[in-house]
DNA sequence: AAAAATACCGAAACCGGTTTCGAAATGATT
DNA sequence: AATCATTTCGAAACCGGTTTCGGTATTTTT
C-alpha cells in the first residue's frame, strides 16, 4: 500500500515548491499580506482571508522554517546534550526520556535537538557552541551534579533552561525532580517493618544530587526508627552495574552482612544481586534488594528486580510545560 | 570550580552580540568581504585575511546559524523519527544509537533532530512535516519494513535518507544491516555442534526485514545440517519480552519441547526465559536461549544471556557515511 | 611605457519570511 | 456634503548571512 495512493483526494504536490512570493502572485497581493493573513492578524477582511487560506493549502504550502526563524528570532528548538557514551550500560532510562520530552516539546511547536557530549573536551563546551551558533533557545540538563558547571554557564548567560535534579543554585534556575527523598524514606521504611534491622545502602557518586536526596531519606528514616547509623554500611556507588557489585561485595563480605540493601538506581541494583549470588546469597531469602528507577526490564529475570518507579513521561511534560512558561516571560525563578 | 573563571585569558564576552556587519564596520570593510575571508575565498589578500580573523576569535564571533541556512539552503540538520513508545521495552538499543549517529553526525557539522512519532497519526506523518518545513537535509530510518512506506514516501521525494535494515527497495536507496543471517547460520551451527537436534526460533514481527532474514539464516543451517524442518518450533514474536514469553510457551508446552532456542533479539530472549523458569526449564542444563543485540545489561542476570553482539557505534557511524556521500553529490545508489 | 593579466575588494542581489508604518478606500458622524 | 474614524492593504525595512559580478589598483607581459 502506497501511501502516495492513501491520499486520492489530493493533487501530488512536490514538497518544498511553493514560496510564500508564488501565493502573493497568484493572489495579486503582497507577501506580507498573505503573511499577516496566515498568522492571524487582525488588520485582515475575512475575504481576503478566506482566499489566503484556501490557495495555501491547495498549493500545500508550508513556510519554510529557516526564513521564519531568521527573521523572528529564534529557532523554536530546544537542546539535550546527552552524556559520554561509556558511563551509561543500561541506558533504558535515556531513550524515554528523549521520547516524552520530544513528545512535550512538539506539543508547543519545538524541536529537540540532541548532541553528543564528546568525552575529552570540557562538559560546557557542548552547550557553548550551542548557545554561540544560536542553534536553540533554551536546554534541558539531566544528571545534574550539585555544583554543575553547565548550570553556572547557562545563569552567567542568562540562558533559559531546566534541569531534571537539583543543584546547589536551584532557587535561580528551574528545576524538576523526583521526590528521590521520600521514595527512600519510604523503602527504608517497609524494610524496616518486614523486620529489617541491618539494611546496606549502595549510592551514586557524590556529584550527582539527587544521589545524594536518596542516601539522605535513607538515613532520615533510620534515624527516625531508632535504628543504629552504621557507616559501614553505606557504600558509594557511581550509578553502574559494576559499581554495584564492587560496593555488594564491600556490603555481603562483613562479618555482620545486612539482609536488605536498597540501591540508588537499577543499574546498580543489578550488579548488587549478580555479585550477591557470587557469594552464594539467596534473593530474596537472604538477601533483599532494591532498586531505583523501574526499568521495564526488571520483570523479565530472576528474581524479579524491586524496584521504585516513577513516571519518566510526566517528568519530561512537566519539564517542557517550565521551560515554555520561562521562554515566554523572562522573569523571576 | 566555575567553567567561566577556566578560562581568564579570554575577556568575557556576552554571546551572540556581534554580528558580521559589526566586524566589517570594525575592519572598514563591507560584509561581503568579510563573509568570504573567513569563508576561504581565495581572492583575499592574506593581510585582510589575517586581520579578519583575528578580529572575530577576539570578538569570539560565530555566524548565526538560521542566516547561513537560509543563504546556503540547506539546514545542515538530519531527522530522526523514534517510534511509539510503548512497543518498546528493552530499549537500550535507541539511545546508543542516537548517541553514535549524533556524534558521528556532529563530525561532519551536522546536528540531529529527534522528533516522535505520534501513534494515533500515520507513519509517515512526521517526515512529510519535517520535509515539508525544510527542516532536515536527510532522514535516518531504522526498524525497516520491508513494504516501507516511510521508504516509498521519501523516495517518491527524491529526498536524501539511510536506513537500517533492508527494505524490499533497497536497490534503489542506501541502507545498512547487519548480517543477521549470517549470524545466526553460526549460531545454529554452534548449538548443532553442541548436540541439539531440536532447536527452537522466536522471530520478529513478518514486517521487520531484517526478523526475516534471521530466521533465513536459521533455517539455511537446519537444512545444510539435514535437520528436518519442524514448522511447530517456528514461533512469530514482535521483538518484546511478553511476545518472547507467549512464544517460548508454544514451545515448551509441546510434546518433544526443543532444547535450545534462539530468539531474533534480547527483548524477546528475556521473555523466553522467564515463561521456561516458570515452567520448570533449568536454564541452561535443560536449555539453552540465545539473543541478539547484545544488550549490556544481558551480563548482570542469572543466568546471564547469551547473546549475538554487534556495535552500534560501528552502524551509526557507516549509515552517517553513506548518508554524507549522498548528500554531496546525489547520484546513484 | 603601453597593454594585458591578475589580485583584491565594494556593491548589490538574494535566501524567504515577519513586522512596522503610512496611505487609500470605505464607512460613520454631524 | 464635508469631516472624521476604521478597515484593509501596499511598500519597504529587516533578520544575518552568502555569492555573483564588476571595477579599480597592482603587477606582469611585450
Amino acid at each position: 500500500m502506497n501511501d502516495v495512493k492513501a491520499r486520492p483526494e489530493m493533487e501530488w504536490v512536490k514538497s518544498g515548491e511553493v514560496r510564500i512570493s508564488d501565493l502573493a502572485a497568484e493572489l495579486g497581493l503582497t507577501k506580507g499580506t498573505v503573511s499577516r493573513a496566515l498568522n492571524g492578524y487582525e488588520d485582515i477582511s475575512k475575504k481576503t482571508r478566506k482566499q489566503v487560506m484556501e490557495a495555501a493549502t491547495k498549493h500545500g504550502y508550508v513556510p519554510t522554517t529557516q526564513a521564519r526563524r531568521l527573521a523572528m528570532g529564534l529557532t523554536e528548538t530546544i537542546g539535550l546534550v546527552l552524556p559520554p557514551m561509556p558511563s551509561q550500560p543500561v541506558n533504558t532510562f535515556i531513550s524515554e526520556f528523549i521520547n516524552s520530552v520530544s513528545a512535550a516539546l512538539h506539543l508547543h511547536g519545538y524541536d529537540l535537538l540532541v548532541h553528543s557530549a564528546n568525552s575529552e573536551e570540557s562538559e560546557v563546551e557542548p552547550y557553548r557552541r550551542l548557545v554561540q551558533s544560536r542553534k536553540v533557545d533554551g536546554f534541558i540538563i539531566f544528571r545534574t551534579h550539585e555544583k554543575d558547571p553547565r548550570v553556572n554557564y547557562l545563569l552567567n548567560e542568562g540562558f533559559p533552561f531546566v534541569t531534571h535534579g537539583r543543584t546547589a543554585r536551584m532557587a535561580e534556575h528551574d528545576w524538576f525532580d523526583i521526590d528521590g527523598e521520600k521514595a527512600f524514606r519510604d523503602a527504608t521504611s517497609h524494610l524496616i517493618k518486614l523486620g529489617h534491622q541491618r539494611i546496606g545502602f549502595v549510592g551514586g557518586g557524590r556529584e550527582f544530587f539527587s544521589a545524594q536526596l536518596r542516601l539522605k531519606g535513607f538515613r532520615a528514616m533510620l534515624e527516625e526508627s531508632c535504628l543504629e547509623k552504621v557507616p559501614s554500611l553505606e557504600q558509594p556507588g557511581d550509578l553502574t552495574g559494576q559499581g554495584g557489585e564492587i560496593a555488594a561485595q564491600n556490603l555481603l563480605k562483613q562479618t555482620r552482612p545486612p539482609t536488605a540493601i536498597l540501591c540508588a538506581n537499577d543499574a546498580s541494583a543489578l550488579g548488587v544481586m549478580k555479585a550477591a549470588r557470587e557469594l552464594g546469597f539467596k534473593i530474596p531469602e537472604e538477601l533483599s534488594v532494591i532498586g531505583y528507577d523501574g526499568i521495564a526490564l526488571g520483570a523479565y529475570i530472576d528474581p524479579p528486580l524491586t524496584t521504585l518507579t516513577f513516571s519518566i513521561e510526566e517528568s519530561g511534560k512537566e519539564m517542557i510545560n517550565l521551560l515554555m512558561r520561562r521562554l515566554k516571560n523572562p522573569d523571576l525563578p
